[in-house]
RNA sequence: GUGCGCUUAGCUCAGCUGGAUAGAGCGUUUGGCUACGGACCAAAAGGUCGGGGGUUCGAAUCCUCUAGCGCACGCCA
């Protein structure tokens, strides 16, 4: 479907082509004065040099070839050359008619495109925190949006499985457990199945190991002796690291699932590491590797840079990889197993040069494709109320379990004072359900709203608040239109064959311009890969249809014609909103 | 030092790629409850868009200089 603006547009510039002017400057757009009018166009006044004319005569000519449009009515030239216009009753109508019965509401999708994106990232045996909240987020929200953009996307969590930190937690375990059959290196026999530690053990360990690390060089020794030893293969080593592995990676799955976020390659650091030796051969072969200071490098600066470029380091001075290496081996494993057109990548905007550095290398030791879209999506950091990076009470780093049972906690009350001013009893098993859907609405809302690459302030009361722009506002909304819907239904009304009428006042044709702007605004979204503008467009859709609700008795309206218009129309504006607020990654409850 | 980013109402943020009177939410003040769900709605007050200069009919938006803050700059990830 085209976007509505497009077909003002194209009406604009038949008239502005008929007055005898170029049609380009017949560009509509949405009216900065909604007082005056629905849509303007200032064609006119850019047109005004060109053709030596007042910009007022040029509107004035070019309005009147639109007395007898179809699409537009009460088209007027202002001073000093606006062209404001409304747009006819019967075209929204027919346009969300069409919307109403199109695949995704009209929207065309750009694709499809092949991309595997590359979020979350966390380490094995660490506890999710904060610092891993916006990634997925983010992540899971852009993983879903270009799918609804119509690409196949391949969703990789990318573990942090395989350095020094592994050597440390098998330091650690063996300082406590010195006697486990892993350490045993004459031992020939089968592994136990169970591992020996629980996944809060791990958890205590590793912040343990790493502390102990700091201060005792040969503690440190150890832990990097033990890593060496677990990359080179030693049998008992590699069956503790798959016990590790397997433990963290459920307690992970448990964890994300509980954030609505969901993964479709559990790859890690580790799946790489048999490729890095070919690849560093390669790079040296192809003449792009060298030695600098000790270490292996690759020159990534450009003629074009205006900053310096530091080269992209390969191997360390004593031969070991670093995450650039394994994020290379990576993008060679990708390109061969999965040939996508696109790689994106969400960190924290603080890894930008470095990202830089590696999309360039892959680049120029031809990793990639000349046509393989590399991608960083740097996102800003999470900072409490008094602007500083967030943190406990105590002043440590808040796990994300912590994090959202607080949430939940703040949910459950306010669902409870909600009940008791209301006078009915709430199930506490149905409070603890609403609760965990409108929190999870409450923090990906709150994160999601803001734009991306800028810092934000996590304020827990400002986002649990079923008041203003927040998530629980827009489930609210969903909710209220949902309990009209089946109090229509309980009348005996059906909601099929049904269709939307003609608006009838104000409200409720600024709702139906507001349904009218989805493509554009999804294409938009897309485009600029930018989740806050779904957040944008489904508050301003909210507050639209708030006010069209308090203006308009719906089901006590007597004209059953006119009633079921009404309940079309809502349907639609429900559809929306849940489309996209599953590509927000949170769903709607029935009741709140 | 070099580079990148940010600076818009008391607070938190938008601003559709250069248009009219810079918009929301929270907070403040005021009005509306026999509730199709008032967890709502309506209204008011509140801004020399960090500062200077430039480009043009027209700038929060583009260019330039500048201040403050944040971040990054080969053996961390």
């Amino acid at each position: 479907m085209q976007k509505i603006l497009d077909l003002i547009s194209g009406e604009m510039k038949m008239a502005f082509e008929a007055a005898g002017y170029d049609s380009e400057l017949g560009r509509v757009t949405l009216s900065n004065r909604p007082d005056l009018c629905e849509y303007q166009c200032n064609g006119a006044m850019a047109g005004a040099k060109k053709y030596h004319k007042a910009p007022l005569m040029i509107a004035q000519e070019v309005a009147e070839k639109l007395q007898e449009s179809e699409v537009l009515s009460e088209v007027s030239a202002v001073a000093p050359g606006f062209l404001n216009m409304k747009v006819k009753e019967s075209f929204v109508r027919d346009y969300l008619r069409d919307m109403s019965g199109a695949e995704k509401f009209g929207f065309q999708t750009p694709g499809p495109k092949k991309i595997i994106i590359d979020y979350g990232g966390p380490n094995v045996a660490k506890p999710l925190h904060v610092g891993h909240l916006r990634s997925a987020i983010i992540g899971e929200s852009i993983k879903r949006i270009c799918r609804y953009a119509g690409h196949e996307v391949i969703g990789d969590i990318h573990l942090g499985d395989w350095g020094l930190q592994m050597g440390l937690i098998i330091t650690e375990l063996q300082k406590r457990q010195p006697d486990l059959v892993y350490f045993d290196d004459s031992y020939e026999g089968e592994y136990p199945q169970e591992p020996p530690f629980t996944i809060s053990e791990l958890e205590e360990i590793y912040p343990t190991a790493s502390a102990r690390s700091k201060e005792d060089e040969t503690y440190k020794a150890d832990a990097m002796e033990a890593t060496y030893r677990l990359q080179s293969g030693v049998r008992g080593y590699r069956a503790l690291w798959d016990h590790i592995i397997a433990v963290s990676v459920s307690d992970l799955k448990k964890n994300y699932a509980n954030l609505n976020v969901e993964f479709d390659l559990w790859k890690g650091e580790s799946d790489v590491h048999d490729m890095i030796p070919g690849m560093v051969e390669e790079m040296k072969k192809g003449g792009y590797a060298y030695e600098s200071d000790g270490a292996l490098v690759v020159d990534v600066k450009e003629e074009t840079d205006t900053k310096e470029v530091p080269p992209c380091m390969i191997l360390k001075s004593d031969g070991a990889s670093l995450y650039n290496t394994t994020d290379l081996a990576t993008i060679m494993d990708r390109m061969e197993n999965h040939h996508p057109d696109e790689m994106i990548y969400l960190t924290d905007k603080r890894q930008d040069l470095y990202f830089e550095q590696v999309f360039r290398c892959a680049r120029k030791t031809k990793l990639v494709n000349d046509d393989t879209e590399l991608v960083h999506i740097g996102f800003g950091t999470m900072n409490g109320k008094d602007g500083k990076p967030f943190k406990t009470r105590e002043g440590g780093v808040m796990r994300l379990e912590n994090l959202i049972s607080e949430i939940n906690e703040e949910m459950i009350r306010k669902i409870q004072e909600n009940a008791e001013t209301k006078g009915y009893e709430v199930d506490a098993a149905q409070a603890q359900e609403t609760a965990k859907i409108v929190g999870l609405a409450a923090i990906k809302y709150g994160d999601l709203s803001n734009q991306a690459s800028k810092d934000y302030i996590f304020d827990m009361d400002r986002f649990t608040s079923f008041e203003g722009d927040t998530g629980p506002y827009i489930l609210y909304t969903i909710v209220r239109i949902k309990s009209i819907l089946a109090k229509y239904e309980e009348q005996s009304g059906k909601l099929t064959d049904i269709v939307i009428e003609k608006a009838t006042n104000v409200s409720e044709k600024s709702l139906m311009l507001e349904l009218a702007k989805y493509n554009a605004m999804m294409e938009t979204a897309c485009e600029e890969i930018a989740p806050h503008r779904i957040c944008a467009y489904i508050y301003d859709l909210a507050n639209a249809f708030n006010h069209f609700y308090h203006e308009t008795k719906i089901l006590t309206e007597e004209d059953a014609d006119k009633k079921a218009g009404w309940i079309a129309l809502l349907i639609l504006t429900r559809n929306v909103l849940e489309t996209c607020i599953d590509l927000l990654g949170f769903s709607a409850p029935e009741r709140m």
